[in-house]
DNA sequence: ATTTTCTTTCAATATTTATTGAAAGTTTAA
DNA sequence: TTAAACTTTCAATAAATATTGAAAGAAAAT
């Protein structure tokens, strides 16, 4: 397989993987295209290899900005902006599950605090029932939480030797 | 907060979650529907609780069968088909965790073992660089893939404990 | 064997989400 | 200050995804 096809497979693979995890497609694709190009882009560039409109290419740009994936840079003499994305595939990482931690496992974590006050006093089963689920739901994504803070702070080699040595010991 | 406004509530917020990694929300809430009731359920009284149509909590119970999150249960003396969700939150957790390893991740790193494969001889900058991404994400990708394989085997508490002392020792 | 009760399927439809493209906005240069 | 080069916005449109509901299929009861 050449470069250029090589390529392209990465930048759809890293569409499609986006696309299941609710990620737009095309966010996805340029993230990958950036990852991939040694040189910083043009909306123009982008535009050209994923053959999108110019607006499409400008907002997710936007957005990736928004999640730190992407950096605007200015070229010397030239006027069009252009883009660099993170390379480090750890840091990216990080940043994705920081993020995602923030946007959406921290208001989980609100909302089953306010479900551990339904009918605290209540002896029926149905209650204890709700109040076990959702304890143990709370638990589960607690701990998620504070595993998402470790690898936040941890550096990639030692995290994983770390972590997959407690399954051979 | 009385029980029926909260177990509204945890269907509510277990849809929004699933909607954002890519599970259709009705899935999610059948799911949460079925987590939070201690009987099992119909489907009429599925179709009651979220007001939606039989032919869509139909399939969205089957794809919850396959998914190993749920379960028919025949009920001595009755025709109509019961259905039990799995209440253990860590089966869960460990159950979603392999079949999503199992269609999306597995295939990925296919992908990224062909991309190894992309002008393996090259002295080219551009080549090197491509090669460095690739070997980095299947790296990453792999080592997800064996901590997901770990905690498929582990106990709850012994994992937790194991990997939260990580990050404090 | 026929009817009743319940389940499954799937084409049609609705809803949600993503994309376009042209107009408005901004910045730099002439 | 005007024009040119570029960026942003957003209503209209397209595409993807989920849902409906009625018809066909199965299984049990009569």
């Amino acid at each position: 397989m050449n470069l250029e096809e090589g390529k392209k497979q990465f930048v759809q693979a890293w569409g499609a993987i986006g696309t299941q995890w609710g990620i737009n497609k095309t966010m996805a694709q340029i993230h990958a295209l950036m990852m991939v190009s040694t040189q910083e882009l043009s909306t123009e560039d982008i535009m050209e290899e994923l053959s999108i409109s110019r607006g499409n290419a400008n907002m997710n740009l936007r957005d990736l900005i928004d999640w730190g994936l992407v950096q605007k840079v200015f070229k010397h003499g030239e006027r069009r902006d252009y883009f660099q994305g993170e390379k480090d595939v750890w840091k990216i990482a990080k940043q994705v599950a920081k993020i995602r931690k923030t946007r959406e496992l921290d208001p989980v974590l609100k909302v089953l605090e306010e479900l551990k006050k339904v009918e605290p006093n209540s002896k029926s089963e149905e209650v204890k029932h709700f109040h076990k689920l959702v304890n143990d739901v709370y638990k589960l994504a607690n701990n998620v939480d504070r595993l998402i803070e470790g690898v936040f702070k941890a550096e990639e080699s030692w995290f994983w030797d770390k972590i997959l040595k407690i399954f051979t010991k």
